[in-house]
DNA sequence: TATATTTGCTTAAACGTTTAAGCAAATATA
DNA sequence: TATATTTGCTTAAACGTTTAAGCAAATATA
């Protein structure tokens, strides 16, 4: 039954008697192609069950039309809802896309960029590692002449595109919120600095202390891997001053789910005693209990502008990347763990 | 700087003065070329920074070394991890994978199948979407003669590998422990009976009851699309009967999430006045208050057995496809929604 | 009616690799 | 020393497509 070979544009042509091009021509639609050879071409393919041989198709013309794309992880509903969105826009010219992972490992990652050059994708849209640090391997990218995107984890020293929310303004967004709840010794558990975004947030909360007329207190900006695991380390820790604070904004939400634990068993009223403010709007933030406040980063638009992004660079013929940064405007949600007046 | 002409293996041979044919032996280590010209090859492909062209290879070989998986989605623990386990398996035997989402949609999942199909998978791992009940598609996989494999949401018909978890025994574990419990009134908030894993969690159900001389009451055995908003729907449905549960048995997570927030809303006291059960073991069932009992789906093992199972397939000079199960123990996972003793 | 243009194809080469077949030189065996 | 085998390559063709170039027949234009 399963016949093992398969339908070829030659076994077509063969049994119409006219030339494999001017199959391949047919099935283009070429304009040069008469309408009935069309017509008994369409049929014939379609009795044979003919499907085209991408490879060929993608050697020949020196294109695979797969974009590669790497994230920290799939795991989590941010870089999902990117990556859904952006299938759905490269869908719909042709593209498609294979999914790599880097589990926040530099080496994975290095070994992912290795792996989508080896299969000829025209573009990788990725968003980086905690870890990584060396910009070479993204450098490579540059050097092959495919366009490299960059989303959320990015880095201007790459001087490519770039897709991401106004970070520094989500810090603004959330100290005003803070104070306007009363609160008056706000801290800060941040991600790494060297990477972009979370620098961009502790700026952001810097500045907006400033503005308020709050002092910075060193012991309350914190830095961390932003696992659930270290948010609870780092909540024990601020736990533990003399002089705690009235209110934790934590640049992500696993480990801002971390401190909520660590309040929770300490019995600690959120948001009485301490608030609590996460980052990246994860489903579980409206599940847990108190329920967290945290910014929407709009990921659907965010996976929709870098599949854009892309192909802009892919109707051109060359491709002259330099650093074009597209900005959304991040939204705080607010929920319980946040909300002290009512 | 951006050398747009890639090297290839002519690029090599020239600088040699050999054949391209002995650049490509050598490259892959053939007994039938000296020591010396693999040496030089090696030096100069790095010189000239050589990436072999992928789609090349293939086309030549009739072999793409990609594996396309389907899944429902990959922001879902359980699925990201198999995945990943699975990805793991098979970069060791340097297969690459293609991810792809159905969404829980036939459709996508047909335009899935034939996207991978068209990039010349050599196989092809999934797990069924809900609303898959017309089987073709998969069929013209089989037809192609490639391997399938199926995981989690499989399908006996279709009579190819399947790996997933003895669902008939874990719902036997859930009753078992709520009857232990002092539980009487087992509700089921069970998945489409079309599905065969949920129509098995439904048979484990029934006999698990009967086996516990408890009767079967058909009011409290529902069917469910297991998204959030529908466990609270059918959560609220059991709790308007006039002889309510004192357990509810849900098949998914994220509908034992939604059964969770109508009971925690309606104040009524989890587990004392009625105990909860998922299934899935997602992260979140240790996230929320109270902790939701589940079931542990070894997501990682079931990744690993699949990618093995294409392998061992792969290996083989033809696909001889039939029903080959591999079914792993399932866990429970005992948390406070059904802990009512201590 | 003579020339120009359009239509509808074919021919041939190419994309970059792999591999079967073959051949000369070097080495082993009788 | 004569023959057989091994070593180390080369040659040529192929995987399935696409596309530039070209050509004859049909049609349009002057």
């Amino acid at each position: 039954m399963s016949n093992n070979k398969k339908t070829t544009i030659k076994d077509i042509a063969n049994v119409l008697n006219i030339s494999p091009a001017a199959v391949s021509k047919a099935l283009h639609n070429d304009s040069r192609i008469s309408a009935k050879t069309k017509e008994a071409v369409r049929r014939v393919a379609k009795d044979l069950n003919y499907q085209p041989n991408h490879l060929a198709s993608a050697l020949r013309k020196g294109k695979s039309n797969l974009v590669g794309v790497i994230v920290p992880r799939t795991n989590s509903n941010f870089f999902s809802s990117v990556v859904q969105n952006m299938e759905e826009e490269l869908n719909k010219e042709g593209y498609n896309i294979i999914i790599t992972q880097s589990n926040e490992s530099y080496n994975k990652e290095c070994r992912n960029i290795d792996t989508l050059l080896f299969t000829q994708v025209d573009g990788i849209i990725a968003s980086m590692a905690n870890e990584t640090i060396d910009l070479q391997y993204y450098e490579k990218i540059k050097s092959k002449g495919i366009p490299l995107i960059l989303f959320d984890r990015g880095e201007n020293d790459l001087n490519v595109d770039y897709i991401g929310i106004n970070d520094y303004d989500s810090s603004h967004l959330i100290v005003d919120h803070l104070v306007e709840q009363g609160c008056k010794r706000i801290a800060h558990i941040g991600g790494y600095k060297h990477t972009r975004i979370f620098n961009n947030r502790i700026r952001g909360y810097v500045d907006a202390l400033k503005k308020h007329n709050l002092p910075l207190n060193s012991e309350l900006l914190i830095e961390s891997d932003l696992t659930t695991k270290d948010g609870r380390e780092k909540m024990t820790q601020l736990l533990g001053l003399k002089n705690r604070p009235d209110a934790v904004y934590v640049a992500g939400d696993y480990a801002a789910l971390g401190a909520l634990q660590v309040l929770n068993e300490s019995n600690i009223k959120i948001p009485e005693e301490i608030a609590l403010v996460g980052f990246g709007n994860e489903p579980f933030t409206a599940m847990v209990t108190p329920t967290i406040t945290s910014i929407n980063q709009h990921s659907s638009e965010i996976g929709k502008q870098a599949a854009k992004t892309f192909l802009a660079h892919a109707k051109k013929e060359k491709v002259k990347q330099k650093l074009n940064k597209i900005i959304l405007d991040a939204e705080l949600i607010v929920r319980d763990s946040s909300n002290i007046k009512n």
